[in-house]
DNA sequence: TTTTTTGCAAAAGGTTTGCAACACG
DNA sequence: CGTGTTGCAAACCTTTTGCAAAAAA
């Protein structure tokens, strides 16, 4: 149960507390994106707070542990802020899968090149919706 | 305020109310993403309900009439259904700008062909987020 | 001990639902 | 007239906030 992540809260100047110390064990464990119920369920032999995960969550985020991102599931996803890559979400089961093709930075000199109005592009969102294979069965 | 889409709710089957014609012109003068709040304080004089906006929405899209598009702004946007199309969002002032190069296609291609879990993809949103040339000056 | 961090309760913000009254076609 | 649509009130769900108690360094 050690995480990847040894010096992560001190690094970050967060105090290594159990509840952030569990909640970074899952992120290691799981590699996937996650979210706070998600977290809640899986922790609930701890006894965390919902608010403490949204809190720590976003503390995470700040100091850049964890990356937030857009599935468009009702709720906020993060996962670990590593290798810059991007999802295939089924639109049947919810399952992800990410991938690290990403050709936005061209499509973004492109797009300052024509726009009248913008200047800077610093970020963007791209996830892909389908079907897994187990839900286009049958 | 004729609206250029004369026959789109008689098409989509839906009855021609007060309500949806005004939201629809909305659309149709204002040819960007708008939200729910937004069509509501530009309506205020029709003192068209909450809900019904949110019902309207949700029925446009239903139709095809209109597409919801996640601009992270922290509620829902809708816009005409029109070509496909992206944005770029101002993380300052939150201007948008919608382009039509879009590569997402291609991509979604070799991710098909690379993927173990992955069958069909359908859908994508791409946003790209940074600064409006008003706000990066000073 | 000092500064964070946590838990609890409550509120906020956006969106949805149930139901009766209303109005389009 | 009949079915689809609206308004109202209330619920819902995720997330945020205030404040005092608890715990890390």
């Amino acid at each position: 149960m050690t995480h990847e992540l040894p010096n992560a809260l001190k690094d970050a100047g967060l105090k290594a507390t159990p509840a952030r110390k569990h909640i970074l064990d899952l992120f290691s464990a799981d590699c996937k994106p996650i979210n706070a119920e998600y977290i809640h369920e899986k922790l609930k032999g701890e006894k965390i707070n919902q608010v403490t995960i949204y809190r720590t969550l976003a503390s995470f985020e700040l100091a850049g542990i964890v990356k937030k991102i857009e599935l468009q599931k009702g709720s906020a996803y993060y996962e670990l802020a590593g290798k810059h890559h991007h999802h295939v979400v089924c639109v049947d089961c919810g399952k992800t899968e990410g991938f690290e093709i990403c050709g936005v930075d061209k499509i973004s000199k492109d797009i300052l090149k024509q726009s009248s109005q913008f200047k800077t592009i610093s970020q963007h969102s791209l996830e892909l919706f389908g079907m897994c294979k187990s839900c286009s069965k049958g």
